[in-house]
DNA sequence: TGTACATCAGTGAACGCGCGTTCACTGATGTAC
DNA sequence: TGTACATCAGTGAACGCGCGTTCACTGATGTAC
């Protein structure tokens, strides 16, 4: 407990002395590779230069491990989150597209927390600490929406929780679609993700600031 | 070619007969039980009954067997949303609208259709009968986009394929959380995602019918 | 400061297993005559 | 209608490989005295 409980170098000496921060450094560049299916517990072994028993000191199976990075990244995902709404400035609106910008930004520049997070097909339910890490990110879109739902006319009003549903979805589908490579089917955009999300954000909230008597389709005799 | 080409009821002969369709439907079992990497080619052609080297004589590797049901979920999904579309029926924005409940009614029948199409990671742009399905799906939306468009007001309003993308990145959101097993993350859901969907759509196009002029935020104070 | 000891992170050898892929083959099918 | 033949879909045995997992072990670390 001296200064950092164990060497820095590490190896050159038989324990490791940081394996399970070295299992998941190596993984998520495996992930990010490969995609979440793309490595065997044993090559995360080796990548991180240790016998292939090692990680089971630290990790039940590979798929503890590739939680472990979900849950992280869901940590990191909603600080990201929380950063883009900068508190509500400098209103809420644009705050609120901020944190679509972040979603986005995130699935760039992480793509093996983005990955872990939603490409695994987890039985996420059954991880209370990773159910409640992805709750805490879903948190700020509700907070950013209670902002801005609190300065609009009332009538017609969807609930702030149904807000936060709306633009978090469609961030994850712009997202999954244009951003990740493995939706790359779809290179043809002929805009930047960002803009698309932004028109699109931008055209929700402009129906969010009218009352609920201008519906859709009446120039169209809609039924 | 006399009637059918093939016996029926193939098995108790040496010759499947149909090993082909037999593999692709053992592997979109497979794929939906257990996700498009839940298995293997082996596992394919056990289930079908046959050989481990049978599977050769139709399919290059796993991967193009993948391709190949991927593929022909396009060309469903391309049927399905073509008769929810129904030639714009009853009026442009409820013909819209039922695209995007045909997504999330797809990703619920087909779940091994979507996982292939969706959920692979493939490098499709490299398979061109597959990218060509994906665009005639797409074209379905921009056609219901392009119509609605024509009966909107012109000021401000976004071109036909961005409101496309809109509402296909949206579904596609809301269906790979909501809907799909794997985004089970989020089962608190307080409405059905068919809800959460129209809801969504419903703001989206009551700004539509609307000029440029109404910017959200300006009772806020917006930039 | 020095010694004995408990702890436990990492070793390396071992196991059985299923996979992907190849190969020469076999036998059912359809057709030419 | 019958026979010979070309085709090619499916066989089954074989291969080397890497995986997941276990086990008794080893040796570095930190601590009690």
């Amino acid at each position: 407990m001296r200064f950092g409980h164990h060497h820095r170098r590490a190896r050159e000496t038989y324990h490791h002395g940081n394996l399970r921060e070295a299992l998941i450094g190596a993984a998520r560049e495996l992930i990010a590779e490969r995609g979440p299916a793309g490595f065997s517990f044993a090559e995360v072994a080796r990548a991180a230069g240790v016998s292939p028993a090692a990680p089971y000191r630290h990790f039940r199976d590979r798929n503890a491990l590739v939680a472990e990075i979900a849950r992280r990244g869901f940590e990191l995902f909603a600080a990201d989150l929380g950063y883009a709404w900068n508190n509500c400035q400098p209103n809420p609106w644009r705050a609120l597209e901020s944190c679509g910008r972040a979603y986005l930004a995130f699935a760039r520049r992480e793509p093996a927390y983005y990955a872990a997070m939603f490409e695994t097909g987890f039985a996420l339910e059954e991880d209370p600490a990773l159910a409640a890490a992805g709750e805490r990110a879903f948190a700020i879109f509700l907070t950013a929406a209670e902002a801005l739902s609190a300065g609009m006319p009332g009538a017609g009003r969807p609930p702030a929780r149904m807000i936060a549903l709306h633009i978090w979805t469609l961030s994850h589908g712009i997202a999954s679609l244009f951003v990740r490579p493995g939706g790359g089917l779809w290179r043809k955009l002929p805009m930047s993700p960002e803009d698309l999300l932004e028109a699109g954000v931008l055209m929700y909230l402009r129906a969010l600031s009218l009352g609920r008597d201008n519906r859709p389709g009446t120039a169209e005799g809609g039924a």
